[in-house]
DNA sequence: AAGGTGACCGGCC
DNA sequence: TGGCCGGCCACCT
């Protein structure tokens, strides 16, 4: 009984969710929807418990660079860029090509 | 209770 | 884009 799911997280997830197949997210996108933009940091944190569920695609948020910054928390090494590669987004060293164009703004779903 | 940490972001060079 | 620095806030020990 995980008391500490607290509405933030929850929010992170809610978000993550709706990232359609094929796209991705920033961070700071995520944080700005959720009204809190300085802590982008958080949204990664709970990016980290996310990881334990199944519902959240983790694999779609990157930084704003399209870095994969957080492939080094997956199980394997190239996990991350296995399942975005694999929902066609191109990825090279860690970086993924075509940022803007496989950008998705969770803005505009609210 | 206090301090350290972090899957970040924005500004500057 | 890349490197450096400061800010920011919840979580963990």
């Amino acid at each position: 009984m995980e008391l500490t799911n607290d509405n933030f997280f929850e929010r992170v997830y809610a978000v993550a969710r709706q990232i359609p197949y094929g796209k991705v997210t920033s961070y700071g996108a995520i944080a700005k929807v959720l009204g809190a933009a300085r802590s982008a940091r958080m949204v990664g944190w709970a990016m980290n418990a996310a990881h334990n569920l199944e519902d959240v695609p983790a694999h779609r948020v990157v930084n704003r660079k399209g870095l994969l910054t957080g492939k080094h928390h997956f199980d394997g090494t190239n996990l991350m860029q296995q399942l975005l590669e694999s929902e066609g987004i191109v990825v090279e060293d860690n970086q993924i090509i075509n940022f803007e164009d496989v950008f998705w703004d969770p803005q505009m779903k609210f």
